[in-house]
RNA sequence: CGGGGUGUAGCGCAGUCCGGUUAGCGCACUGGUUUUGGGAACCAGGUGUCGGAGGUUCGAAUCCUCUCACCCCGACCA
């Protein structure tokens, strides 16, 4: 038998799956929890992902004529009255504003004082603050469409809370459009849904399906709501973005109205979507393994670490100079339409201790440079998509004539294993024996990792839905865009269908 | 918010049942020496309101009460 390879991350995956990922984000250096209740602070790695997320984002939704603006913190709760599904669906996880200042209470202590006439919400959500502009905005047919974004943060007092996947405080973007008509806001919203969609597989190398929420999930106050769905390694699924179509709704509660080329006034369609920092969690999931973080290059902070290899003082001069020659012949190559990031660990540490510290943190191309490769004019290249151990010396510059090349091809590689993995724990079930058995998990104390994606039909009705969702927790991810349809019998009251749903566990 | 668990140095933990020198160990950290191609070795050193508040006691990390935070399972949740 062979001798089990020590990790850097204990415990691994199998042994247990959720201290496995609190791990990683840990010893990645990505965030760590605050003394505030459920926030999380993000560490300068974990922020330089965000910020990535932030510009590729950013330009994608700008490509299709969105624009940026900032609207405020707080939302009198009076607005927050105005639509009475939302206000349904994000009251219990309301932070409020009450009070305006602090007052000396005489002990050394401090009190609150000023109390306000109106309660201030912390914004969870903006559609009604933004909808309160947006009537201002939308006078004509001429001012249509509206599209807007803001990048922000939201809270939303969660009772349990998960680095990245559930804080109370989060960070995201929310998009705003208002329409003319109800075709062109349905098709934002799709539209929307497929930049996202785009986003994830191109950059975070995750897959994700695309489809429509049940009416059970979709956001409060929605006529429709739109998700993509990825599979982590624990095969739960997660939601990494969606996007609505609000119809009149918000629109009649905000008062958005426009003058038609009749000059008749009509109730404008609006839609929103939003991506937020569970993004990372995501990223994490779906690639790090039981030696730290597996960063997608396209989204990675960095993309080479250096790392010196040196016996004397003398040596280590000469290394660097060797270092540098690699660094400035870098500087021509674009990876992705942007400059190739070189982190060189010439810190203290040892050459092993260097190594696997850039292997936890995800670091998609690592450099070894001692005496011996510099005097064959080479370097020694270890990549994150492949084991710690497999490594292998190039000439210094082929690896740059190449590097985008290698780069493109970690990228694609972690894309193809996040694929294959997916595809090897999706199932069709036609039958509600095997259904069930296949959510069920041997050991119920302790429950390893089971279940998947099963992909199986679905009457449409909220009792049919319910009932699987109290028996085995598994609930409808989405009712996917991409299935052939096809007739059915539901996999639990055994009534006629359309077409298969995603049933999966979920975050 | 319900059930269970855990809080002792930056991280991981022992000590708590059964109160008693100066609160310990490993890793990390600082200085030094030797090292350096795969998570270095040795020597020396620093580090703690024992999560917090109150109580019992001659004496509390240890017992009691309250409280806070985190983790797991639920409930809830774009």
């Amino acid at each position: 038998m062979a001798k089990k390879q020590r990790t850097a991350i204990e415990p691994t995956r199998s042994e247990d799956y959720a201290e496995w990922y609190q791990q990683i984000v840990r010893v990645a250096e990505l965030a760590e929890n605050s003394d505030v209740r459920g926030c999380m602070v993000i560490k300068p790695w974990g922020y330089a992902i965000w910020e990535n997320i932030q510009k590729v984002l950013d330009k994608m939704f700008k490509a299709e004529g969105v624009k940026n603006a900032y609207f405020p913190l707080f939302i009198p709760k009076s607005y927050f009255e105005k639509e009475a599904e939302h206000v349904d669906g994000f009251a219990k996880e309301c932070a409020v504003v009450t009070h305006s200042r602090l007052e000396d209470d005489g002990q050394g202590g401090l009190q609150v004082g000023g109390q306000l006439t109106e309660p201030y919400i912390v914004r969870p959500t903006s559609e009604t603050i933004i909808g309160a502009s947006f009537s201002k905005w939308v006078n004509s047919y001429r001012d249509l469409p509206l599209l807007i974004n803001q990048w922000a943060n939201v809270v939303r007092w969660e009772l349990r809370t998960r680095l990245f996947l559930r804080t109370a405080e989060f960070l995201w973007q929310e998009g705003h459009t208002v329409h003319a008509s109800r075709d062109e806001a349905e098709a934002e919203t799709r539209l929307m849904l497929d930049v996202y969609a785009k986003f994830a597989e191109e950059y975070l190398a995750v897959p994700v399906i695309k489809g429509e929420k049940s009416e059970g999930e979709r956001f409060p106050g929605a006529v429709a709501t739109y998700s993509i769905e990825a599979m982590m390694q624990d095969k739960k699924a997660l939601q990494a973005g969606t996007s609505h179509f609000l119809g009149q709704n918000f629109a009649k509660s905000s008062e958005i109205k426009y003058q038609n080329k009749d000059s008749e006034y009509e109730y404008a369609w609006t839609t929103s979507w939003g991506v937020s920092t569970r993004l990372i969690g995501a990223l994490i999931m779906a690639h790090s393994d039981d030696n730290g973080l597996v960063l997608p290059p396209k989204i990675a902070p960095a993309h080479i670490a250096i790392i010196p290899i040196a016996k004397n003082e003398e040596d280590r001069q000469e290394i660097l100079a060797y270092i540098e020659k690699i660094t400035e012949g870098l500087k021509d190559k674009r990876f992705d339409g942007k400059e190739i990031i070189v982190e060189i660990d010439d810190s203290d540490a040892t050459s092993g201790e260097k190594s696997w510290k850039w292997i936890k943190k995800g670091m998609p191309i690592r450099l070894e440079i001692g005496k011996r490769d510099m005097e064959a004019n080479s370097v020694f290249m270890g990549r994150r998509d492949l084991d710690p151990r497999d490594k292998k010396t190039l000439r210094w510059d082929e690896f740059v004539a190449s590097v985008d090349e290698i780069l493109e091809d970690i990228q694609n590689n972690i894309f193809n294993k996040a694929v294959s993995f997916r595809e090897e724990n999706s199932v069709q079930i036609d039958n509600q024996e095997d259904f069930y058995k296949f959510f069920t998990p041997e050991n119920k104390k302790k429950p390893e990792i089971h279940g998947g994606f099963a992909f199986a039909h679905w009457c449409g009705s909220v009792e049919c839905e319910e009932k699987i969702k109290e028996d085995l927790k598994v609930t409808i991810r989405n009712i996917p865009f991409e299935v052939n349809a096809e007739e059915g019998k539901c996999i639990c009251c055994g009534k006629t269908s359309k077409q298969r749903v995603v049933f999966s566990k979920s975050y």
